[in-house]
DNA sequence: AATTTCAAGTGATGTAGGTCACAAATTGGA
DNA sequence: TCCAATTTGTGACCTACATCACTTGAAATT
């Protein structure tokens, strides 16, 4: 089965030819480690699926400090959603940690498919709620857990992103300094 | 106007019938200062949208701190969405900062009412697509500016939270101290 | 009107985590 | 295969913010 229509399903059921008709509305791309998908200042019509790899959506301070707001493996989804929903410029910078691939929707399409096939727009509804849930469980862990415990969480939750990526990543996904993160254990 | 129809209206058009239709899903229910929405142990089924009053959503740590996830004024909504979506029992508290005017709905009339009405899915789908921004934006003001700041930016976005709620609720909000925040200006 | 409760300011002191600097180990190009 | 860049660790020192303790004043509560 495709890898995307085992993710969807996971939501959703769907027929062989509703699945063909959704897969029509994506294109495929490739990315090589350190390629960008978004930079600053770009207007974002596209919101990617990841088939394979590992991103980083990231800001840049005006002290040059990089403050990660999301890593992307596989099956997750990840785009400027700030840009994407309000079509401003981004604000935010998207690179590959890997090689990667993916899958592209474009905001017209997405509209357009919600609009036509009700089960899709429940679908891409469900995925935004749970990860209001988990931005605000990261706001939470913020206030109320310190350096070592935001990271003993963070390994418990997600140990295939601590294996993937380096430290100083998490660190920046932590809100902690590198020196910082690698004393703490 | 009904100022629920106002406030749907600001992201679909609703007919006069179609209103009404909405509004039958909903319960008046009236809380006083100090009053509990919602305890740390509940099933919760309801999601409110504020007529009138002011509401804190908020957590207890095990130090017996309290983190505030969100404040609710006029026109915002509220529940433990985690609760909510997930049916498991509720790890916050919301409390009444003032005597509210509140409307709810039940999760199966806003099921029943998403399917029935696409218009209506949308127009929850817009507002927790908002919220998620808007969470990922204070996870970002928590990794990369100082207390300072945040207060600052608080103060600009929320001049209205500033002027109703202590400057202990806003501490707790910030992720300071009230002592901190006191010695900010 | 009296009493209790809560909000807010401020001094003194403590500490988690930041910053800077350097070295060793690992990775990645050309 | 060699050179450059990046990652990770660690010591020395610094600072933003926390904690504790106390005071004053304003709101609630009776």
């Amino acid at each position: 089965m495709h890898p995307l229509r085992r993710h969807i399903e996971e939501v959703i059921s769907l027929e062989d030819a509703e699945f063909d008709h959704v897969l029509n509305h994506f294109t495929p791309i490739k990315k090589r480690k350190h390629q960008y998908l978004i930079q600053e200042g770009e207007l974002i019509n596209k919101e990617y699926w990841v088939v394979k790899g590992c991103l980083r959506a990231y800001v840049l301070d005006e002290s040059g400090r990089e403050h990660i707001i999301q890593f992307a493996l596989e099956d997750w989804w990840v785009t400027d959603y700030q840009a994407f929903e309000k079509e401003v410029t981004s604000q935010i910078y998207i690179d590959c940690l890997e090689d990667c691939e993916l899958l592209y929707i474009t905001k017209s399409d997405r509209e357009k498919l919600s609009q036509e096939f009700h089960k899709m727009e429940r679908f891409w509804a469900k995925k935004t709620k749970f990860g209001y849930i988990a931005s605000q469980n990261r706001v939470l862990s913020l206030l109320k857990n310190t350096a070592k415990e935001r990271y003993e969480l963070m390994s418990a939750q997600y140990p295939n992103i601590i294996q993937r990526v380096s430290k100083k990543m998490i660190a920046s996904y932590l809100g902690v300094s590198r020196e910082t993160l690698s004393r703490l254990y």
